[in-house]
DNA sequence: ATTCTATTTTAGCAATATCTAAAATACTTA
DNA sequence: TAAGTATTTTAGATATTGCTAAAATAGAAT
């Protein structure tokens, strides 16, 4: 019963180590980055994410598809624009965590 | 001096996100952060870890120098063994964070 | 010195990521 | 309905990732 345990302990360590490995590889984006700090103050059309983060729009809205896809943002349609949102409590966590991290004004 | 505060705002926020992104990178990866989780409880050798994680040494000894060469852990030889041990407060608090979204019991 | 053990390095390949340019879609307004 | 604006989708080029297999190093033991 050791050995299974253990295997066992090591497949559901290979699980969440592989959700965890979906989830930063969202994250591991200067771009997508940057992306999720400016809607972390609130909703923003794509051309104003696109202006805000320097990013051609069709290379913006491939980086929002994945995000949304990933569950990290959410989009609504309001007239001709389309409204992003942050939706991910745990997004949320680790960028704060970052922002800790890498936006000290004296590292 | 509006818009020159602004791009000096946009600049520092990309040089902070592309940091963000190596460091991101670093841990985006199963097999990286199965390897860190271990070394969360003490420092190991390359055949323990390679055991543990359930990769090749080559392939693990790639990890390994990467992560090393990211500022991520230390290596220190004594005798035939290599012991490989954290070394960075960054990655704790991300990979503590991590561990509260991925490793709960009931998710 | 030769051999053994632990680890690293190199080369090469298949898969993935990310951009640009061009075409397509969706809604609005004239 | 035609034209305009906002956004997405597709195609393709280039770079990066992460493995395996084979060769190279480094120190220990005989």
């Amino acid at each position: 019963m050791e050995k299974r345990n253990l295997s066992l302990a090591h497949e559901a360590m290979q699980r969440h180590a592989s959700e965890a490995e979906r989830f930063l590889k969202e994250l591991a984006n200067a771009n997508r980055l940057m992306v999720l700090c400016h809607l972390v103050s609130g909703e923003k059309n794509v051309g104003d994410i696109a202006e805000a983060v320097g990013l051609s729009q069709s290379a913006l809205s491939q980086h929002l598809a994945r995000l949304k896809d990933a569950g990290l943002i959410t989009s609504e349609r309001r007239g001709l624009m389309i409204y992003y949102r942050l939706c991910s409590a745990e997004a949320q966590a680790v960028l704060a965590v970052l922002q800790l991290i890498f936006c000290r004004e004296h590292p």
